[in-house]
DNA sequence: CCGACAACCTGACGGC
DNA sequence: TGCCGTCAGGTTGTCG
């Protein structure tokens, strides 16, 4: 269930498994997820050695020896399995480290994807060259969000799930995160005053820092067999808590934008 | 350029 | 028990 902290916390997982190590055997189960594997991923990862491991929004980065990263994304439901027990029907891809340690890559839906590219061009892939600032980066800053959001007339949550605004941010952060600055998911992005914003920047980084957090104390259980991840819910302010109270004492109310639900708080959120 | 919406695909869950 | 409708953390393309 992946947005940036679940990405960040998958990659932390993959990494004390295969960092350093050797691929001995890649195996894709079937041809694609949301879009063709590449044809050469076998070839290109097998026997190459992985050089380190990284994250981009919400992608996944596995560097090789060979001068290639594989850029992977979970969509809505994919799940990397260290040494699971079976394949089941979802494994699409499936590798091996020269340990014998045996890592999958689940996606039921298929809604995520697995690219190859030049470790060199990497910044340069398109879905990465159009992508606004690493939330927890240095790029991330209250004069860069003001910019972005200058002279737009979308409603905020609309903006902050729109990566070229902000890189990372799903449906669940972008609700929690508004909750914590006190902002109305409605209100035009434009017309958001300059403190509102540095308490959005402040939320936003909060927010992601704590769930990180709380993943990583999962990372025990990523590595368990069964691979299966805690995904922290209780620790919700507004998510998925339609009719319960807000921290502020309101009452948690959903509405539907764009085909997806928002859940605010419409005392404190303004 | 902007914003709304459908499509991609499967599984889980609630209601009847 | 079983069937059906609804919903799900994302991205991308189309249409107005």
């Amino acid at each position: 269930m992946p947005e940036l902290p679940e990405v960040e916390t998958t990659v932390r997982g993959l990494a004390s498994v295969l960092d350093g190590r050797r691929l001995t055997r890649v195996e894709t189960r079937r041809a694609d997820l949301r879009r063709a594997f590449p044809p050469d991923l076998r070839q290109r990862m097998t026997g190459a050695r992985i050089t380190g491991l990284g994250r981009r929004a919400k992608y996944g980065l596995v560097h090789t020896d060979r001068d290639d990263t594989m850029i992977f994304h979970l969509g809505m439901s994919g799940k990397w399995r260290i040494d699971p027990d079976e394949l089941g029907p979802h494994d699409h891809l499936v590798i091996e480290t020269e340990e014998g340690r045996r890592l999958s890559l689940a996606d039921p839906r298929r809604f995520g994807s697995v690219d190859l590219v030049a470790t060199a061009a990497v910044d340069a892939w398109p879905a990465f060259a159009a992508m606004g600032p690493e939330p927890l980066g240095p790029g991330f800053t209250v004069a860069a969000l003001a910019a972005a959001l200058a002279g737009r007339a979308a409603p905020i949550k609309a903006m902050l799930l729109d990566q070229r605004i902000v890189a990372g941010l799903g449906n669940i952060y972008v609700c929690e995160a508004l909750n914590m600055a006190r902002i109305a998911p409605t209100r035009p992005a434009g017309g958001i005053a300059r403190p509102r914003i540095e308490r959005l920047v402040e939320a936003i980084r909060e927010v992601l820092a704590a769930a990180i957090e709380a993943g990583g104390s999962t990372l025990r259980d990523y590595a368990r067999p069964d691979g299966e991840l805690g995904y922290f819910s209780h620790q919700f302010r507004v998510y998925g808590r339609e009719g319960e109270a807000c921290p502020c004492g309101g009452t948690v109310q959903r509405r539907v934008d764009a085909g997806r639900s928002t859940f605010h708080c419409a005392r404190c959120q303004r």
